[in-house]
DNA sequence: AGTCAGCATAGCTCATTGGCTATGCATGGA
DNA sequence: TCCATGCATAGCCAATGAGCTATGCTGACT
Protein backbone atom coordinates (compact mmCIF):
# COMPACT_ATOMS: atom_id res chain seq x y z
CA UNK A 1 0.00 0.00 0.00
CA UNK A 2 1.99 2.82 1.12
CA UNK A 3 0.16 5.17 -1.21
CA UNK A 4 -3.45 6.53 -0.40
CA UNK A 5 -4.08 9.16 -3.51
CA UNK A 6 -6.09 11.44 -2.24
CA UNK A 7 -8.38 14.65 -4.75
CA UNK A 8 -7.19 17.35 -2.56
CA UNK A 9 -3.53 16.64 -2.99
CA UNK A 10 -3.69 17.39 -6.41
CA UNK A 11 -6.10 20.42 -6.29
CA UNK A 12 -3.38 21.51 -3.27
CA UNK A 13 -0.79 21.19 -6.09
CA UNK A 14 -2.11 22.87 -8.39
CA UNK A 15 -2.71 25.91 -6.31
CA UNK A 16 0.17 26.07 -4.91
CA UNK A 17 1.71 25.71 -8.06
CA UNK A 18 -0.17 28.38 -9.67
CA UNK A 19 0.04 31.13 -6.85
CA UNK A 20 3.68 31.98 -7.37
CA UNK A 21 2.84 34.88 -10.57
CA UNK A 22 5.97 33.98 -12.00
CA UNK A 23 5.22 30.67 -12.41
CA UNK A 24 1.24 31.65 -14.38
CA UNK A 25 3.12 33.90 -16.18
CA UNK A 26 5.11 31.23 -17.07
CA UNK A 27 2.33 28.86 -17.99
CA UNK A 28 0.08 31.43 -19.55
CA UNK A 29 3.05 32.25 -22.39
CA UNK A 30 3.16 28.21 -22.70
CA UNK A 31 -0.83 28.48 -23.42
CA UNK A 32 -0.64 31.76 -25.53
CA UNK A 33 2.33 31.04 -27.73
CA UNK A 34 2.85 27.18 -27.67
CA UNK A 35 6.22 25.13 -27.06
CA UNK A 36 8.90 27.04 -26.28
CA UNK A 37 12.22 26.74 -25.25
CA UNK A 38 13.90 27.58 -22.04
CA UNK A 39 16.43 30.06 -23.35
CA UNK A 40 13.07 31.64 -25.31
CA UNK A 41 11.44 31.53 -22.18
CA UNK A 42 13.92 33.44 -19.86
CA UNK A 43 14.19 36.36 -22.22
CA UNK A 44 11.09 37.48 -21.16
CA UNK A 45 10.58 36.45 -17.91
CA UNK A 46 12.58 39.35 -16.03
CA UNK A 47 14.45 36.55 -13.60
CA UNK A 48 17.01 34.55 -14.48
CA UNK A 49 17.82 31.31 -16.42
CA UNK A 50 17.88 28.81 -13.36
CA UNK A 51 15.03 30.63 -11.70
CA UNK A 52 12.93 29.71 -15.30
CA UNK A 53 14.32 26.17 -14.94
CA UNK A 54 13.67 25.83 -11.39
CA UNK A 55 9.52 27.23 -11.93
CA UNK A 56 9.35 24.91 -14.80
CA UNK A 57 10.47 21.53 -12.84
CA UNK A 58 7.66 22.35 -10.28
CA UNK A 59 5.25 22.89 -13.19
CA UNK A 60 6.23 20.05 -14.70
CA UNK A 61 5.95 18.22 -11.35
CA UNK A 62 2.30 19.31 -10.98
CA UNK A 63 1.87 18.31 -14.87
CA UNK A 64 1.09 21.55 -16.01
CA UNK A 65 3.48 21.36 -18.52
CA UNK A 66 5.28 18.81 -20.49
CA UNK A 67 9.28 18.79 -21.70
CA UNK A 68 10.75 17.44 -25.07
CA UNK A 69 14.52 17.48 -25.35
CA UNK A 70 16.46 18.54 -29.29
CA UNK A 71 19.61 18.41 -28.48
CA UNK A 72 20.85 20.77 -25.92
CA UNK A 73 17.85 22.94 -25.54
CA UNK A 74 14.61 21.69 -23.88
CA UNK A 75 11.09 22.42 -25.42
CA UNK A 76 8.20 22.98 -22.81
CA UNK A 77 4.27 22.97 -23.89
CA UNK A 78 1.40 23.44 -21.55
CA UNK A 79 -0.62 20.64 -20.67
CA UNK A 80 -3.92 22.49 -20.23
CA UNK A 81 -5.53 19.00 -19.07
CA UNK A 82 -4.04 19.50 -15.94
CA UNK A 83 -6.72 22.22 -14.93
CA UNK A 84 -9.09 19.46 -14.46
CA UNK A 85 -8.59 18.96 -11.12
CA UNK A 86 -9.14 22.87 -10.46
CA UNK A 87 -12.13 23.28 -12.75
CA UNK A 88 -14.05 20.15 -10.77
CA UNK A 89 -13.19 22.30 -7.67
CA UNK A 90 -14.88 24.95 -8.52
CA UNK A 91 -17.57 23.12 -9.87
CA UNK A 92 -18.08 21.18 -6.49
CA UNK A 93 -18.18 24.49 -4.69
CA UNK A 94 -20.74 25.90 -6.71
CA UNK A 95 -22.68 23.00 -6.81
CA UNK A 96 -22.56 22.86 -2.78
CA UNK A 97 -23.68 26.51 -2.80
CA UNK A 98 -26.58 26.47 -5.03
CA UNK A 99 -27.65 22.93 -3.46
CA UNK A 100 -28.16 24.91 -0.20
CA UNK A 101 -30.11 27.37 -2.40
CA UNK A 102 -32.19 24.74 -3.74
CA UNK A 103 -32.32 23.43 0.10
CA UNK A 104 -33.82 26.67 1.19
CA UNK A 105 -35.77 26.91 -2.29
CA UNK A 106 -37.85 23.82 -1.03
CA UNK A 107 -38.38 25.00 2.92
CA UNK A 108 -39.87 28.30 1.94
CA UNK A 109 -42.36 26.13 -0.87
CA UNK A 110 -43.18 24.09 1.81
CA UNK A 111 -43.59 26.38 4.31
CA UNK A 112 -45.79 28.44 2.19
CA UNK A 113 -48.42 25.66 1.52
CA UNK B 1 -2.94 58.54 -9.73
CA UNK B 2 -1.28 55.67 -7.67
CA UNK B 3 -4.63 53.24 -8.40
CA UNK B 4 -4.36 51.38 -11.33
CA UNK B 5 -6.77 48.19 -11.14
CA UNK B 6 -5.31 44.84 -13.33
CA UNK B 7 -6.66 41.84 -13.69
CA UNK B 8 -4.06 39.57 -12.85
CA UNK B 9 -3.97 41.18 -9.18
CA UNK B 10 -7.48 39.73 -8.91
CA UNK B 11 -6.31 36.39 -9.94
CA UNK B 12 -3.15 36.47 -8.15
CA UNK B 13 -4.97 37.16 -5.01
CA UNK B 14 -7.66 34.35 -5.33
CA UNK B 15 -4.98 31.72 -6.08
CA UNK B 16 -2.52 32.69 -3.06
CA UNK B 17 -5.38 33.05 -0.90
CA UNK B 18 -6.68 29.84 -2.08
CA UNK B 19 -3.25 28.12 -1.54
CA UNK B 20 -3.39 27.33 1.42
CA UNK B 21 -5.54 24.42 3.05
CA UNK B 22 -6.54 25.25 5.95
CA UNK B 23 -8.11 28.30 4.17
CA UNK B 24 -9.30 26.23 1.44
CA UNK B 25 -11.04 23.65 4.20
CA UNK B 26 -12.68 26.69 5.74
CA UNK B 27 -14.06 27.79 2.55
CA UNK B 28 -15.19 24.96 1.48
CA UNK B 29 -16.87 24.07 4.59
CA UNK B 30 -18.57 27.57 4.54
CA UNK B 31 -19.84 26.62 1.03
CA UNK B 32 -20.87 23.13 1.85
CA UNK B 33 -22.72 24.39 5.19
CA UNK B 34 -23.22 27.16 4.61
CA UNK B 35 -23.10 30.32 7.10
CA UNK B 36 -20.66 29.12 10.34
CA UNK B 37 -19.50 31.52 13.48
CA UNK B 38 -15.89 31.40 14.09
CA UNK B 39 -16.16 29.00 16.98
CA UNK B 40 -18.04 26.45 14.90
CA UNK B 41 -15.45 26.68 12.58
CA UNK B 42 -12.80 26.48 14.76
CA UNK B 43 -14.22 23.43 16.58
CA UNK B 44 -12.99 21.33 13.27
CA UNK B 45 -10.70 23.50 12.12
CA UNK B 46 -7.60 21.79 13.67
CA UNK B 47 -6.00 25.09 14.85
CA UNK B 48 -5.95 27.94 17.42
CA UNK B 49 -9.26 30.41 17.13
CA UNK B 50 -6.76 33.10 16.35
CA UNK B 51 -5.24 31.33 13.22
CA UNK B 52 -8.77 30.83 12.13
CA UNK B 53 -9.61 34.50 12.47
CA UNK B 54 -6.56 35.23 10.50
CA UNK B 55 -7.53 33.03 7.91
CA UNK B 56 -10.93 34.28 7.64
CA UNK B 57 -9.69 37.92 7.44
CA UNK B 58 -7.49 37.32 4.48
CA UNK B 59 -10.81 34.99 2.84
CA UNK B 60 -12.51 38.33 3.46
CA UNK B 61 -10.18 40.47 1.64
CA UNK B 62 -10.00 38.14 -1.58
CA UNK B 63 -13.80 38.61 -1.42
CA UNK B 64 -14.68 34.96 -1.08
CA UNK B 65 -16.70 35.22 2.47
CA UNK B 66 -18.54 38.00 3.90
CA UNK B 67 -19.42 38.51 7.68
CA UNK B 68 -22.13 39.40 9.52
CA UNK B 69 -21.97 40.57 13.25
CA UNK B 70 -24.76 39.49 16.03
CA UNK B 71 -24.29 40.32 19.44
CA UNK B 72 -21.19 38.68 20.45
CA UNK B 73 -20.03 36.14 17.65
CA UNK B 74 -19.57 36.66 14.34
CA UNK B 75 -21.38 34.90 11.45
CA UNK B 76 -18.93 33.83 8.04
CA UNK B 77 -20.40 32.76 4.65
CA UNK B 78 -18.85 32.16 1.26
CA UNK B 79 -19.38 34.25 -1.49
CA UNK B 80 -19.35 32.02 -4.29
CA UNK B 81 -19.01 35.08 -7.12
CA UNK B 82 -15.84 35.98 -6.47
CA UNK B 83 -14.61 32.85 -8.13
CA UNK B 84 -15.21 34.68 -11.14
CA UNK B 85 -11.56 35.30 -11.61
CA UNK B 86 -10.31 31.99 -11.64
CA UNK B 87 -13.33 30.62 -13.75
CA UNK B 88 -12.25 33.27 -16.59
CA UNK B 89 -8.66 32.43 -16.00
CA UNK B 90 -9.09 29.20 -16.86
CA UNK B 91 -11.79 29.38 -19.79
CA UNK B 92 -9.03 31.97 -20.99
CA UNK B 93 -6.39 29.50 -20.88
CA UNK B 94 -8.32 26.45 -22.38
CA UNK B 95 -9.47 29.02 -25.25
CA UNK B 96 -5.24 30.14 -26.23
CA UNK B 97 -4.95 26.36 -26.31
CA UNK B 98 -8.01 25.61 -28.50
CA UNK B 99 -6.86 28.98 -30.63
CA UNK B 100 -3.80 27.66 -31.15
CA UNK B 101 -5.51 24.07 -32.53
CA UNK B 102 -7.32 25.59 -34.45
CA UNK B 103 -4.50 27.77 -36.17
CA UNK B 104 -2.65 24.45 -36.40
CA UNK B 105 -6.05 23.02 -38.27
CA UNK B 106 -6.08 25.75 -40.72
CA UNK B 107 -2.24 25.49 -41.91
CA UNK B 108 -2.62 22.30 -42.81
CA UNK B 109 -6.21 22.17 -44.49
CA UNK B 110 -4.78 24.94 -46.57
CA UNK B 111 -1.57 22.57 -47.43
CA UNK B 112 -3.48 20.14 -48.34
CA UNK B 113 -5.05 21.85 -51.02
C1' DA C 1 -20.55 46.76 38.59
C1' DG C 2 -18.30 42.64 37.77
C1' DT C 3 -17.47 38.43 35.28
C1' DC C 4 -17.50 35.39 31.51
C1' DA C 5 -17.71 34.35 26.60
C1' DG C 6 -16.63 35.23 21.68
C1' DC C 7 -13.74 37.11 18.57
C1' DA C 8 -9.85 40.14 16.98
C1' DT C 9 -5.14 41.87 17.40
C1' DA C 10 -0.19 41.84 18.71
C1' DG C 11 4.07 39.86 18.82
C1' DC C 12 6.98 36.02 18.30
C1' DT C 13 9.19 31.79 16.03
C1' DC C 14 10.21 28.55 12.65
C1' DA C 15 9.72 26.55 8.08
C1' DT C 16 9.13 27.48 3.39
C1' DT C 17 10.41 29.52 -0.79
C1' DG C 18 11.67 32.68 -4.54
C1' DG C 19 15.53 35.01 -5.95
C1' DC C 20 20.56 35.12 -6.82
C1' DT C 21 25.59 33.32 -8.29
C1' DA C 22 28.54 29.57 -9.17
C1' DT C 23 29.13 25.33 -11.14
C1' DG C 24 28.25 20.87 -13.57
C1' DC C 25 27.02 18.32 -17.65
C1' DA C 26 25.95 17.31 -22.19
C1' DT C 27 25.68 18.70 -27.08
C1' DG C 28 27.18 21.05 -31.38
C1' DG C 29 30.64 23.27 -34.04
C1' DA C 30 35.50 24.56 -35.29
C1' DT D 1 40.02 17.67 -29.39
C1' DC D 2 38.74 21.98 -27.54
C1' DC D 3 35.66 25.54 -26.79
C1' DA D 4 31.12 27.57 -26.67
C1' DT D 5 26.27 27.09 -25.81
C1' DG D 6 21.97 25.56 -23.41
C1' DC D 7 20.05 23.92 -19.56
C1' DA D 8 20.04 21.79 -14.84
C1' DT D 9 21.77 21.52 -10.13
C1' DA D 10 23.86 23.23 -5.77
C1' DG D 11 24.21 26.30 -2.25
C1' DC D 12 23.18 30.53 -0.17
C1' DC D 13 20.22 34.53 1.61
C1' DA D 14 16.27 37.37 2.59
C1' DA D 15 11.43 37.70 2.68
C1' DT D 16 7.13 35.69 3.37
C1' DG D 17 3.79 33.38 5.96
C1' DA D 18 1.42 29.99 8.94
C1' DG D 19 1.33 28.54 13.42
C1' DC D 20 1.48 29.57 18.44
C1' DT D 21 0.48 32.28 23.17
C1' DA D 22 -0.86 36.40 25.36
C1' DT D 23 -3.81 40.11 25.49
C1' DG D 24 -7.50 43.51 24.27
C1' DC D 25 -12.23 44.60 23.37
C1' DT D 26 -17.11 44.24 23.28
C1' DG D 27 -21.55 42.19 24.40
C1' DA D 28 -24.39 39.20 27.59
C1' DC D 29 -25.68 37.72 31.98
C1' DT D 30 -25.93 38.00 37.20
Amino acid sequence: MGYEYRMSDAQDALFKTLADPTRRALFERLCREGEKTVGALTARAGVSQPVVSKHLGILKQAGLVRDRHEGRQTHYSAQLGALAPLIDWTREMAHFWQSRFDDLEDLLKRMDQ
